[in-house]
DNA sequence: TATTTAAGATACCAATCGGTATCTTTGTGC
DNA sequence: GCACAAAGATACCGATTGGTATCTTAAATA
């Protein structure tokens, strides 16, 4: 049989594309076919249906985005380089994106909101495992004298993703590094006050 | 006859609230019938398609947001009780917003990205009035000896409107008030470290 | 090489999409 | 009260939506 895997790997890539950029509801299985060379009917042998398709694709951005971001701070070595990497991270969604459309994080926020339950609980799965990622890199940073032992991990965990969210949805929009760069400065600073 | 301008302003308004939490693509025609009880002959009356609608949907949303914050603004007198107005404004969408559905700009420059350039344009122009307005407010406060006068002034309104998108899009995805609080909150210390 | 079975293509379905042409109703000025 | 014009309702249009039933093709096995 022709390589079933791979054929639903490609789907799953090209849909998480799609979705990332155009958005969910606005992407047709259509469009599916059309980015895949398959047809409705080879889609559909792989995934249930729709839904199915975007929980797989949503996983597989979640993958690759926090595969990319783990993969950096493990190299790093002490709280700041490690905090760094996120930053160059968000940093290069403006120049060489992993993937297309900005965050995922945020696209399925905005998008699954009210609508649907599935994408919405996703996202907040997503957000919740970025934040416990900054939240135990403070905390290591603590135990390694290297953050200031006083420091408001749930604090300042929010306010690293929130700066970094609101400043690459800026810059995405005005097609603009300006923002995003403004803002990692200022979280550099922030940076340098936790710091011991 | 039927008082037309009464009715195009409710077509506006249901679908500037459909618009904003269904999402612009995701919401049809049908939806905004449903909503208003009218007929699709009597909204294409009034409006040339969907997108001239999405336009003026947007518009909407645009005048109620800037006038609400623009009042609350104009009745406060120094800098610092200004800039606050602006915080429980971004705080009281988690409690009473004014609209449904979180932040305008954001949820149109998220869905418009790519795929709808008129919406995105407008999204745009929005960010660049909610920023011009941070920043006119931060250069009074430079001009009245309430703010430094080497304060950084497109640095800053930067970061303080990335800091609040970021945070009410958290919020709204958690359903929890704890990040926008958060955010908040170090907003007034940076607003403690600019102010004389 | 023949059989079997999974993978993918084709052809269709009802429902809904945005949009329009046409009809009916309603209020206004004469 | 009657003609006129504007506002809204009705009925339709082709295109597209998500989804399915069925047919064909290709690869592994015997």
């Amino acid at each position: 049989m022709r390589n079933a895997e791979a054929t639903k790997n490609t789907i799953i890539n090209e849909s998480a594309n799609l979705f990332n950029t155009q958005g969910y509801k606005a992407t047709s299985i259509s469009d599916i076919t059309k980015a895949t060379g398959l047809t409705k009917g080879a889609i559909y042998r792989h995934f249930e249906n729709k839904g199915d398709l975007e929980k797989h694709a949503l996983q597989r951005l979640s993958k690759v985005m926090f595969g990319e971001i783990g993969t950096s701070i493990k190299e790093a070595k002490d709280f700041r380089t490690k905090i760094e990497a996120i930053f160059s991270f968000f940093e290069n969604y403006m120049n060489t994106p992993l993937y297309e459309g900005g965050c995922p994080v945020m696209n399925a926020a905005v998008e699954a909101d009210d609508a649907n339950p599935i994408l919405r609980e996703q996202a907040c799965a997503m957000l919740q495992q970025f934040k416990d990622a900054v939240s135990t890199l403070i905390k290591n940073g603590i135990k390694n004298n290297q953050v200031k032992p006083d420091t408001d991990v749930a604090f300042y965990s929010t306010i690293f993703i929130a700066t970094l969210e609101g400043g690459i949805m800026m810059s995405r929009l005005q097609r603009d590094k300006k923002a995003i760069t403004h803002t990692i400065a200022h979280l550099r600073n922030i940076v340098t006050e936790i710091s011991i």
